[in-house]
DNA sequence: GATATGTTTAACGAACATGTCAAACGACTT
DNA sequence: AAGTCGTTTGACATGTTCGTTAAACATATC
């Protein structure tokens, strides 16, 4: 794996591209092979199966995200403290690869079984999920449940982005620079709202 | 369109279940024809085609949204008084349909050049929007770019869903109701985060 | 009871998709 | 020059999918 040769990166750029952009059962084995310019033979040659070529680009788009999670759990910042730096990097993420959201979303909707056994692969322990954001945020003295938190603050930094064909359009007239512009405003906006959330009582 | 045969809305109501979870290419329509419980030309029957079939589905899937933006525009209550009943009516929706916006983000994520057209059919004038949000929000003596308020506010009721079986496993450990019940939390919630943000500078 | 209309069915044909295999190729070794 | 190894290719077998067509069926009308 740490190895590839040209073709298979060739291979995987061009799975990546077609398999985000039509899904899976949108996209031909021929289809993949005319991208990279290659036989599609080889794609079997090299990843056996349609199945684990897929296999392969889920799980690589699945590994953009978790090392955000990853290290936000393995922090020992407060949860507060630690939020700036977690919104930009989520957001960072998300210019980059736009199109994973809906990819993966896709994914677990129309398999929603394999979310367990990713949980377990991916080394993530919902309970502690959830003992770190109730210290971060019960710190605060905030009554709402920390999902709800969590689950706001992730809502706010990736759905903009699954719905950038929307958004771009009826907001911002197609202009695709203002609506990327936007898109890192919110790497302090968001922030902004969080706090306000976790702080409310506080101030009030 | 008003009057619809019995075999006519199986094959709705079966199409729709099966596009929603598996796509449009994910899906048969031998597959459709079988959880109808009808024989599959009947599909090209009263549909002519796959094509056709899908994009009826797809249609009835969009206009689930749009009346709830078209109350909204048609409305002359301003932004802030209407925000709750707006939010709630679109939680109720998604509760009903949790499903459709990865299906419609998946659609217009492969066909984004369906916006404009779309746009124009539903009868949205991006000018309009903009022009009611601008006055809506202004009111409130506030800085940020109306459009940033409509996407969180958009992102803070729809995300969950899209993202149910993530959330369902991560943070309701697989508990279907505790999740529901998180949901419609999010009704009253909602409101008081957009508030909170446009109402930021009075206060400050 | 024959006829017409709309609905349903089985069978067909063409196109496409996936995986395999044996042969061709190229580069490097002996 | 022969041989070996990994890579690439074309051809094949199998299965699936879609749309059409012609016939069967039902039901109502004359």
């Amino acid at each position: 794996m740490v190895l590839q040769t040209e073709t298979e990166e060739k291979i995987i750029a061009s799975a990546e591209r077609l398999f985000y952009q039509k899904g899976k059962a949108g996209t031909s084995m021929q289809d993949i092979a005319d991208d990279a310019g290659i036989n599609r033979t080889l794609l079997n040659y090299y990843f056996r199966s349609k199945d684990q070529l897929f296999e392969a680009v889920f799980r690589k788009a699945m590994g953009t995200f978790v090392p955000n999670v990853a290290a936000m759990m393995s922090s020992d910042i407060s949860f507060n403290d630690y939020l700036p730096a977690l919104v930009e990097k989520i957001i960072d993420t998300m210019l980059e690869h736009p199109q994973i959201p809906i990819f993966v979303l896709q994914e677990l909707s129309s398999n929603p079984e394999r979310m367990p056994q990713i949980i377990k692969e991916m080394g993530i322990d919902p309970d502690k999920v959830m003992e770190k954001m109730g210290k971060g945020i019960a710190s605060s003295k905030i009554d709402f449940d920390p999902r709800q938190v969590i689950l706001s603050m992730i809502s706010l930094c990736i759905f903009p982005f699954a719905a950038k064909p929307v958004a771009l359009d009826i907001l911002y007239g197609g202009d695709e620079e203002a609506y990327i512009s936007a898109m890192k405003d919110r790497k302090v906006l968001i922030p902004m709202i969080i706090n306000q959330i976790v702080s409310q009582n506080q101030s009030g």
